[in-house]
DNA sequence: ATTGCTGTTGCAAACGTTTGCAGCTAGCTA
DNA sequence: TAGCTAGCTGCAAACGTTTGCAACAGCAAT
């Protein structure tokens, strides 16, 4: 069980400021179970208190990527952000027909990147990593439709 | 060599229409070498037809992907868009602090690919693949200043 | 060549996101 | 506790991208 008082440590360095907002929006995420988009966000935040402005969520969340606090994960056009766990860590497969995503097990990318360092010298990113494709459900749909 | 003319053939389908501006944009992404951002096909566009809106831009750029004719990579927070060559398929590498992109060869992927297919059910959108990381330039740079 | 249908364009307005700035405040220091 | 300073906020304006709409034009049929 993770909460948002765990990672306060991780967000009070280099004299970043643990602020209301950056606090509200924090224990927003955490609580919240999954991916959140920015006007969801914007909205929770909303209803604790009324004042919090859209660029100070924008701001508040490129922070927390920053810091590792929070992960952004592309759904369709849009980025969702959600609670970092170091236990339980996954990448992302994002289905373009119907946006959904499907967590995928880093064992699957291990010796991806692997590659990738040794022929090229390219470190991927994975901890933001997301593949987008059809996912199976979708596929079921389009087989019967033709 | 791939002149533009070759993919109109690809263009012209389901009532899809050949209109001047649709030709021009196809033959700058043709002529230039590499993907280009929006407001660059823009500006190239308005060299030979100044009227040419942002908005056909875009509608064009997207429907040229839908038919395939173009990639899309994603470069920094921007789109790019390269005509698609299907003699020498790759996907991108971009890195994150010098946005340079570098060709990754399909190989290292296809067994990434079959074993989403394998264990999700998932088919990766491959075409439009693109992992972002830290390239080995901006590594050795980043050593030297530790 | 003319007509008609339908897809496309340019414009303008809307949307989501980012940025500059003046006032405010968290948190250090005494 | 009070004061200082660097970092943060809300606002408003700007940016890049998307969308609705009326006028236009490709292209197939006549």
């Amino acid at each position: 069980m993770t909460t948002y008082k765990d990672v306060l440590q991780m967000v009070r360095r280099d004299g970043v400021r643990l602020t209301p907002q950056r606090l509200l929006l924090l224990s927003i995420v955490a609580n919240g179970n999954g991916h959140m988009g920015v006007d969801e966000l914007l909205g929770k935040a909303r209803e604790s208190y009324p004042f919090i402005d859209v660029s100070t969520v924008y701001r508040t969340l490129h922070l927390f990527k920053k810091l590792g606090v929070v992960t952004e994960v592309a759904i369709g056009d849009r980025l969702h952000y959600e609670l970092t766990d170091a236990n339980s860590r996954h990448h992302h497969m994002v289905c373009h027909l119907c946006d959904n995503a499907y967590d995928l097990s880093p064992r699957y990318l291990e010796e991806f990147s692997q590659a990738l360092i040794a022929q090229y010298g390219f470190s991927p990113d994975l901890d933001h990593f997301t593949v987008s494709g059809l996912c199976s459900s979708c596929a079921q749909l389009g087989d019967q439709e033709d």
